[in-house]
DNA sequence: TGGCTCTGCGCC
DNA sequence: AAAGGGCGCAGAGCCA
């Protein structure tokens, strides 16, 4: 490698964080200067005088950065990694360098950024970038070099009207290798004939296999066209998920981190000229490409086999997003109209007690102005626990915040605060946001941290996600089986808490999830003292002392989050911790911070493998792993690079102490939605009589048709699936997470009445 | 008007 | 000093 000679163009806010930048020099020389730069032609002059020689320019100066892009106004965010070249000299711009301090990831950034120039020969060798658009004249051409056998991958990309859901152009991208290199072609095919949509399917139908990125998305609006991509076996946003989940996922950034010399090119899209706009599609398919070839020779095995734990997720999520569920119109409008009767009335109610009219209880003005006047500003915030606080305090209080709050979570319309009410009708129940009559979403396999899926509104630009529905009938009862097809649930039952009992190894965790009794009520024994016949009644199956088995419900839920003594007074609310005081008898003296300390202890005491900062605990371990490995991989085979230092901070420790038992919980799920789309979703003989409606994080929700009840309980078998786990003293053992069936409710005769609506299930 | 941040709240 | 994990989305208010 040559000697380099580089420049850092900064600002002044660089200057005390110029140190983080010296280690990933690797010893280049590196000219800095920190003042603001207006033009190219001063940082050329500047780079080439002889004495400087300066080849490639690094830059976190947005007025820089401005010179190069296409937009006015361009953000240094959104640009990070990006190179440019111009009359010799190439730029690299960065973020800012206090994000190597602040950010978690920041430092690899710089370092994966600098590295442009200073290892250049590290980053994949980029294919020319040479494109056209396909016409009848030149497409027989094109159209054989697409279909040779010398190409090894096919990367399409779609854009599309968003008001109209038309795709306007189509892009393709071939990867040819001969002799160890790769070329690469580009077309874009303009969809606006019959010609084009033949040419368009005739190139999808190809046998080479296809490369998208966020593939859902393409795959979504071209099955409306009849578009059938044979063969789509990669995506890159699966890829990078399965390598660096923490990190960003959009395009522009994936291709700055795979792509020596790409530009963020987002903004041509808006161009008003045809072929520049044509030029954009072409970029993304090649850019798409050239991340194809940068992963599969970067990425570790074990992200590779992230890769093709989830990759095959979307097909049975797609199934999902393009059925929906079916709203039932006449109850949308009943329980939005009961909604609206019942807010109307308690903002009149509250105007009233305020004496102001049109007092807006989702404001960040005006309720911190009432916080203010009710002498709780102290609390620094009106959410939702600030509120519970305030209310403890002073029934006038309660008086007044009780309209905004009402009982939380409750499904009694009457008893809904004004902000649950506001939120049901603007989230959920807005009949515009349906399509034909349908609920759409999309669940993505492949964008949390944990390795969860994570649902958002659907590609065609409505509906909404379906994880967070509310519980209760108010929402779900707009939601309707088809035809004569039923609703049915089926959830896992305590799955998180199982997976931590076999992760950390904790015996009396185990003891207590394999007993066959009561979870909640064996922790009141353990965590209180208080025998476990006094709470829950094993021949009855009865609870007998909801109160304190609530406490141990929200203690051990604390506990296993690793809450601090303030947070669980926070959540569980004062009045339920000053209740458990008098209930445990102890000293009346002490403040609402001792008693939490006290019952966090108590879980402690219990569970002594968990949050034990002894050694041979389960924090420990995962501190020990992320130091030595800067990974944690699950049971189920599923890995997460870790960028933050548990024993720094407490946040990442929380993150990386929840990640093995909700990843692990996540990709047992997975396995199961696999075989339920296999075997029954798609299956010859059963898809007519069985819907996969989504997945929820721990349940699949679905639909059977009238006489095909035996379709229900196979999902049961295929969510009962042995995990074998080996926790963190080394010792193996196997499991299963029970399931458990929801079809309806029973009626007064006993009998069971299916669920034709979505809050039946319940 | 659209885009942005902030706050708050829905779920597991 | 204090620290609950994983998410998406709506409304308010500010700014260009």
């Amino acid at each position: 490698m040559t000697e380099q000679s580089l420049l850092f163009l900064g600002t002044e806010a660089d200057r005390s964080y110029l140190p983080y930048l010296k280690p990933h020099l690797k010893g280049h020389k590196c000219f800095i200067d920190l003042r603001p730069v207006s033009t190219v032609a001063e940082v050329e002059i500047y780079a080439k005088a002889d004495h400087r020689r300066v080849t490639g320019v690094l830059s976190t100066s947005q007025q820089l950065l401005s010179r190069f892009a296409n937009t006015p106004d361009p953000s240094l965010d959104a640009y990070s990694g990006s190179y440019f070249k111009r009359n010799g000299l190439e730029y690299v711009f960065l973020n800012p360098l206090e994000h190597a301090v602040t950010v978690p990831y920041g430092d690899f950034l710089l370092s994966r950024f600098t590295s442009k120039f200073v290892e250049r020969e590290k980053w994949l060798r980029t294919p020319d970038f040479n494109w056209c658009i396909l016409t009848p004249l030149n497409w027989e051409k094109e159209y054989a070099t697409f279909s040779s056998p010398a190409v090894i991958a096919i990367a399409p990309d779609i854009e599309t009207f968003r008001y109209n859901l038309a795709i306007r152009c189509i892009g393709f991208t071939a990867i040819t290798s001969e002799n160890g290199t790769f070329r690469t072609r580009s077309i874009v095919i303009p969809m606006d004939s019959n010609w084009a949509l033949t040419v368009a399917r005739k190139l999808a139908d190809l046998p080479a296999p296809k490369i998208f990125q966020n593939g859902k998305y393409d795959n979504s609006y071209c099955l409306r066209y009849n578009i059938i991509f044979r063969n789509w076996l990669w995506d890159t946003k699966t890829f990078f998920n399965s390598w660096y989940s923490e990190l960003p996922k959009d395009l522009a950034f994936l291709q700055s981190f795979f792509v020596r010399e790409a530009a963020y090119w987002k903004d041509l899209a808006e161009s008003a000229d045809l072929e520049t706009y044509y030029l954009y599609n072409a970029k993304d398919t090649w850019a798409t490409a050239c991340s194809f070839l940068a992963w599969m020779m970067e990425a570790p095995d074990w992200a590779k086999k992230n890769f093709l734990m989830d990759f095959p997720g979307v097909y049975p999520r797609i199934l999902m997003e393009m059925q929906g569920v079916k709203r039932n119109l006449p109850n949308l409008e009943k329980a939005d109209k009961e909604l609206d009767v019942m807010l109307e009335e308690k903002r009149a109610k509250l105007d009233r007690m305020l004496g102001v009219k049109g007092f807006n209880p989702n404001s960040n003005k005006q309720m911190p102005a009432l916080f203010k006047i009710l002498g709780c500003a102290d609390l620094g915030s009106t959410d939702d626990k600030s509120m519970a606080k305030a209310i403890f305090r002073h029934p006038l209080n309660a008086r007044i915040l009780g309209t905004i709050r009402g009982i939380p979570k409750t499904e009694i319309v009457e008893k809904m605060g004004i902000r649950s009410m506001v939120k049901m009708r603007g989230t959920y129940l807005k009949e515009e946001k349906d399509f034909n009559g349908r609920w759409l979403y999309a669940i993505d396999p492949d964008a949390t941290d944990t390795g969860r899926c994570k649902s958002h509104d659907h590609h065609f630009w409505c509906g909404a996600q379906i994880q967070n529905v509310p519980v209760g009938k108010t929402v779900k009862q707009t939601i309707e089986a088809d035809g004569d097809f039923y609703f049915a649930e089926c959830d896992l039952e305590q799955a998180e808490t199982r997976h931590t009992a076999y992760i950390t190894g904790d015996e009396n965790l185990l003891a207590a999830i394999n007993s066959g009794r009561d979870f909640h009520a064996l922790n009141v024994q353990a965590f209180f003292g208080i025998p476990y016949a006094s709470v829950y009644d094993d021949v009855l199956k009865k609870v007998l002392n909801k109160v304190i088995r609530n406490i141990g419900k929200r203690v051990n839920h604390g506990a296993n989050y690793n809450m601090g003594p303030d947070v669980l007074v926070d959540t569980m609310g004062e009045e339920a911790i000053y209740e458990a005081s008098r209930l445990l008898k102890l000293p009346s003296r002490w403040t609402a911070r001792e008693i939490a300390t006290y019952l966090l202890a108590c879980f402690d005491k219990a569970y002594p493998t968990i949050r034990s900062k002894e050694s041979g605990g389960y924090h420990e371990y995962i501190i020990a792993t992320v130091k030595t490995t800067k990974t944690l991989t699950n049971a189920l085979g599923w890995t997460r690079y870790c960028f933050s230092d548990p024993a720094k901070n407490k946040q990442a420790l929380n993150a990386y102490v929840a990640t093995l038992p909700q990843g692990q919980n996540a990709k047992a799920l997975n396995q199961s939605v696999m075989k339920v789309f296999y075997d029954l979703a798609i299956h010859p003989e059963h898809s007519k009589n069985f819907r996969l409606v989504a997945d929820i994080h721990d349940s699949i929700f679905f639909q059977y048709r009238a006489g095909h009840e035996y379709l229900a309980d196979r999902v049961k078998e295929r969510m009962e699936i042995e995990i074998q786990c080996k926790d963190i003293k080394g010792r193996t053992r196997s499991f299963t997470v029970p399931a458990a069936l929801k079809l309806g409710k029973k009626n007064e005769q006993g009998e069971l009445v299916r669920a034709k609506f979505w809050h039946e299930t319940e």
